[in-house]
DNA sequence: TTGTAAGCGTTATCAA
DNA sequence: TTGATAACGCTTACAA
C-alpha cells in the first residue's frame, strides 16, 4: 500500500483507503505506511516512538493521528533485529511442582512492572543435557540475560556463555548470585527450639556438599548448639524421592529417636515446610496432637505452613525481596553490558537476604 | 571480516584467520561469514538449515564443518524477520501462587520438546487492564499464538485478536478451549458420598455464574442428589479472602450445619482441595480425627490432598493432559494459519477432559 | 527538525 | 544443485 498523494484526498481515494483498511486487518501496518500516509520518512516515525522531543508538538500530534487511523501495532522483531536489544530475559528453572520455584517464578514475573524485562521460562528438571539445550535455544533468541534456579550446570559452565547471569540459591563461585542467609537461618531454627527448652536438637537434611547455599543451614544450626553445648544430632537423609517413601523414611526416623530419646524434649528442624508437615501429620496420627515434648521448625514459609493442622513454624525466605534483589541485579549487569565500553564486573556480587522466624503453633 | 580467497590459505591468514576468531567471541558469526568462509553463497548455507537434502553430501559437510571452525550460533531474530515465524507462544496466567496453575504452566512448558513453542509468560493477577496490556506486549513480538487461563478478559474480546488462542478452565464462549468434566466431577463427587452412606449432601461454593466451566460441579452434584431424592444443600459463599477469612467463614459453617442437622451423617463436596483441608483440620482440631459423621471430597488433587493430615478424597483435574490438548488444539490452529490459503475453524473447538475420582480417608 | 541510505541476519523468489 | 537479489520492520549514522 502506498499513501503517498496530496495532503487532501478525493472521494476515490478514501475509498481505496477504507478498502485497503479493511484488507490490511490481516497484513500489517509498518512505518513505511505511516511515512506514506503522513509524508514523512520512515526515520521521522522511529523517532516519534524513541526520541519524540525532536519533533514539533504538531507533527507529533500528526503522527499520533496516523497511528490511530492506520491501527498501527508495534512491531519489536525489526527493532531487536536493528538494535540488538530483546529485552528477553531467560529462565531456567528446575519444576513448577514445589511452591518455592512457582512463587519465585511469579515474583520475577512481577517485575515486568518495574524493568519491562519479558521472560522466556524453561523447566529443566534438573536434566543437565536438556538444561544446556535449552541454554542455546535462549541465546539463539538474543536473551540478554538469565537467572538461574537450576542447580545442574555448574556456575563455572554458566560463566563461560558470557552474558549477564544471576543464580538463585544454587552454587554460585563464579556467577552473581541472591541467595536467602542460610546460616542465619539455621541459627534462628537452633534458637527458637532453645527457647522453647528442648533438650535434644535434631536436624534432618540431605547430606549436602558445602558449595550450596542450603549448607549454610547446618552449619548455623550446629554451630549455636556447639556454641551453647546443647545435645544435638545431625540425620542425614534423601528426602527427594516420593511423598510415600519420605513419610516411611521419616516414620522410621520418629521411631528410632523415641527408642534413643525417650524422655527427652526433641526440638527438630526440617529441611523445609513440605517434611516439617509430614513429620507433624505421623505425630498427629500417633498422639492425635503434637505431643509438648516435640518443638517442630521448618524452612521457607510456604502455604503448607500456615495451611497445616497445626500452623508450623518455619524460618521464612523472602521471595519477593530474593526476586527484585536478583532482577536488580541482573538489570544492572544488562544495561553496564549495553554501554560503548562496558566494565565488567571484576568479581561476581553476592547478595544475601536475611530469612524472617516465623513462630506458629509447633514451638 | 571476510574469508573470501583460495581454498588453501597461506601461514598468514591463518594467523588472521585465529585472530578474528579471538575477536569473533564478542562479535557474531553469520550466513556471511560462513559463505565467504566456504565459498558458498548465503543461500546455500540457509538451505543447509532448512532444506539440507537440497545439497551435496560433500557440500553439506563443507558447511557442517565451517559451523565448528567459526563456532556459528543460529541467531533466531533474523529468521523471524525474514519468515514471519516466532515459535513464540504467549501464556496469559492469573497467578503462580496457586498449584493448579503452576502445575498447569509446568505441564505447558513441558510440551517444548514436542512442539518446540517457546513460552512467553505473563502473570495478569485478574486485573483486566494489566492483562490487556501483557497482550499488546506479546502480540508486539508477533507470537503465534495464546493460552489463557486468566478468566478476566472476554473470550469475544480475545476472540477479536484474531489469532490462534485456547483457553483452560475459563468462560470460552468465542475461543478454543479445553476444560475438565465439570459436571462428571460434581456427579462424581456426590455419587462417592452417596456410596458412604450420607444422608445429607452439602456442596459449598461460590456463587458461580453458569458461564465458566466450574459451574458444571454444582450441577453435577445437585443433579444426582436430586435423581436419587437426596437431602441436600448448597451453601454459596466467597473463599477468595485471605486464609484465616476463609477459615473462619467455614468454621461458622461447621457450626451452622451441626446445629441444623445433628445427627446426620455430613458429606461435604468442598470446591477445591484448599478448602478441603481447611474444612478437614477444623474437624481435626474439634474432635481430634474426623468424626465418621462426616465424609469430605476435595477438588483438583492437588499436593495438599495426599499431604493432609487425613489424605483427602478428591476429584482429579488431569493437568497433563488438559495441557497436551491445550498444545495440540493451539498448533492445530497455529499451523493451519502458516498456510497459503488458511481455513479458520468454523466454530471454536472445546475438549472435555474426564476427571478423575480419587479415593483416600476421608470418604 | 527532518530525510537518505545503509544496515541487522535471516528467508523467499527467481533465475541459472 | 546453486546463486543473486529482494524482502522483513526497524534503528542509526550522516547529511541537509
Amino acid at each position: 500500500m502506498d499513501f503517498r498523494g496530496p495532503k487532501c484526498y478525493p472521494i476515490d481515494f478514501c475509498i481505496y483507503f477504507c478498502y485497503t483498511l479493511c484488507m490490511m486487518k490481516s497484513k500489517k501496518v509498518t512505518f513505511a505506511d505511516i511515512a506514506a500516509y503522513t509524508n514523512f520518512s520512515k526515520t521521522t516515525i522511529s523517532r516519534y516512538f524513541n526520541n519524540p522531543d525532536s519533533l514539533t508538538l504538531e507533527n507529533q500530534q500528526k503522527i499520533a493521528d496516523a497511528l490511530v487511523a492506520l491501527d498501527y501495532k508495534e512491531n519489536k522483531v525489526g527493532r531487536i533485529l536493528a538494535s540488538g536489544k530483546t529485552e528477553f530475559v531467560g529462565i531456567l528453572i528446575p519444576n513448577l511442582y514445589m511452591h518455592y520455584y512457582a512463587e519465585m517464578l511469579n515474583q520475577i514475573l512481577a517485575t515486568y512492572e518495574t524493568y519491562g524485562y519479558k521472560f522466556l521460562v524453561f523447566a529443566g528438571h534438573e536434566k543437565k543435557d536438556v538444561e544446556r539445550k535449552y541454554i542455546e535455544e535462549l541465546l539463539a533468541y538474543n536473551i540478554e540475560g538469565m537467572i538461574v534456579l537450576s542447580p545442574t550446570i555448574s556456575s563455572e559452565e554458566l560463566a563461560a556463555y558470557n552474558i549477564p547471569i544471576v543464580g538463585i540459591e544454587r552454587e554460585d563461585r563464579c556467577i552473581c548470585s541472591v541467595n536467602t542467609d542460610n546460616y542465619m537461618g539455621g541459627v534462628q531454627a537452633a534458637s527458637l527450639l532453645k527457647k522453647c527448652g528442648c533438650d535434644i536438637f535434631i536436624h534432618i537434611n540431605a547430606d549436602l556438599s558445602k558449595g550450596v547455599p542450603a549448607y549454610g543451614r547446618i552449619q548455623g544450626f550446629v554451630d549455636i548448639c556447639e556454641e551453647y553445648h546443647l545435645l544435638h544430632e545431625l540425620i542425614f537423609t534423601d528426602l527427594s524421592s516420593s511423598f510415600e517413601e519420605n513419610r516411611t523414611k521419616l516414620f522410621q526416623i520418629v521411631e528410632n529417636l523415641e527408642e534413643k530419646y525417650p524422655l527427652k524434649k526433641k526440638g527438630i528442624f526440617m529441611p523445609n515446610d513440605t517434611h516439617a508437615n509430614v513429620l507433624l501429620n505421623i505425630l498427629i496420627q500417633k498422639y492425635g496432637e503434637l505431643p509438648s515434648t516435640y518443638r517442630i521448625v521448618g524452612f521457607d514459609n510456604s502455604p503448607i505452613s500456615s495451611e497445616a493442622v497445626i500452623p508450623t513454624s518455619t524460618v521464612g525466605q523472602q521471595i519477593p525481596v530474593i526476586a527484585r534483589e536478583a532482577m536488580e541485579l541482573l538489570s544492572m549487569q544488562m544495561t553496564e553490558r549495553k554501554k560503548r565500553k562496558p566494565t565488567p564486573l571484576a568479581e561476581p556480587i553476592h547478595k544475601i537476604i536475611p530469612p524472617v522466624l516465623i513462630c506458629r503453633e509447633t514451638t
